[in-house]
DNA sequence: TAGATTGTTAATCGATTAACAATC
DNA sequence: TAGATTGTTAATCGATTAACAATC
């Protein structure tokens, strides 16, 4: 069954029918999420379907028809209400807990991301820091926070104790899937790749690499052309 | 007219017509590169459009359409061949060519960013890397490059002397909007932005912002689901 | 040969878009 | 009121998928 056909019956909220999102929608709504984040840290009240159109290259019909789904969250002649959509999405997608992350690498690319707020503002929470560089250890991390750099032996400690949903690789090439191995054996199913390498992991663990080139592949195409 | 319909006319090849790449095809022809590019790092010489498809989550139907609208790349029983098939996507995004990048900011992110063979393998190259801070004029980045830092008065120079197809913002979030006003004022139509500020350029220029929580939201939304 | 995997078809589903009435 | 923007429909287009003959 299509989780379309209840809306053509009339005012049915499909967040309360507790079916899961098709994957373009999530995706969909997690850059919407972002772009409000950021509006709002700019000061703006409200938003139009066209301004979140501008910023995600989503259309506005489409976005329009995303929400739509879910209630009225909209004021027509004004635009949506940037508070009010950031935690109805937010409860749209379930993710208005705080979640913990830990982050493997402690180079340029490992401090970069702990001093960044771009998983802050989403609720992700670095709370941990390894690196097999004993010299490293210890050695404090990020601007704000108490982090600092652990033992990698700690690792099983650390996503037990600390309830690590997500494992961050900033580590070399050669060392992703040995860690990545770690995080499987240690109950992490959630991995976010920042190096190069192909990781394999099992069926019921996700792995999200990070292509920047990928991107500019695609960006450069439609410039060339 | 639809570019597929020369398709049901028998063998005629698209990279032949001119025609532009749907956003969709070139998308998720890049991503194949990458994995591609990868698995030859690994020294794999044959690969399925199974094995694409796991590493892509592109379903592997989808890859073999993709694929077969511009030749025959595979073999039956066996697969597709890395080199030719890497070589026969650059021809199709016609991005075979090197093509120079700027980067702005020489913290912790700037310099992951230049030690990191992410660009380099798919052919950008950081000619120049830019700081507003005076103290780190001069200073070398990069393990391999003979790249320093330059000062931000030189952005004009740069851009036009090294042929500058893309600029990278690696800056601070309230600095972003301003470096970007100065590359399209410089005449880069490509702008990648690491920082998590909105920002705004004229319909000719393409920002792609990289959004790595979003990714995060996304995935942990199908993990509590 | 037997097994594997491509190339291709056909059917279905979701995304995209234009258009516009409703309404703030 | 007049202008703007939502919510929604309907039509079209591209993506997805299963299935399988072709063939390496």
């Amino acid at each position: 069954m299509s989780f379309h056909e209840p809306l053509n019956g009339g005012g049915v909220e499909l967040a309360e029918a507790g079916e899961r999102l098709s994957l373009g929608v999530a995706a969909r709504l997690s850059r919407y999420l972002q772009v409000l984040t950021q509006a709002k840290k700019m000061g703006k009240d409200t938003i139009s379907s066209q301004e979140l159109a501008d910023y995600t290259h989503v259309n506005s019909t489409q976005i329009r028809r995303d929400l739509s789904g879910f209630g009225k969250f909209g004021k027509r002649g004004v635009g949506y209400n940037v508070d009010s959509l950031v935690s109805q999405i937010r409860k749209i997608l379930r993710t208005s807990g705080q979640h913990n992350i830990a982050l493997f690498g402690a180079g340029h690319l490992g401090k970069a991301i702990a001093s960044s707020d771009i998983f802050a503002d989403h609720g992700f929470r670095v709370v941990a820091i390894f690196d097999t560089d004993a010299s490293k250890v210890g050695e404090p991390v990020g601007d704000k926070s108490d982090l600092s750099v652990r033992s990698y032996e700690d690792l099983d400690k650390v996503v037990s104790e600390e309830d690590i949903v997500v494992g961050v690789l900033a580590v070399p090439n050669e060392a992703a899937q040995s860690v990545a191995d770690d995080l499987v054996e240690a109950g992490v199913k959630i991995i976010f790749n920042y190096s190069e390498a192909l990781v394999q992991v099992p069926p019921d663990v996700t792995v999200h690499t990070s292509s920047p080139a990928v991107d500019l592949l695609y960006a450069l195409y439609f410039y060339l052309t």
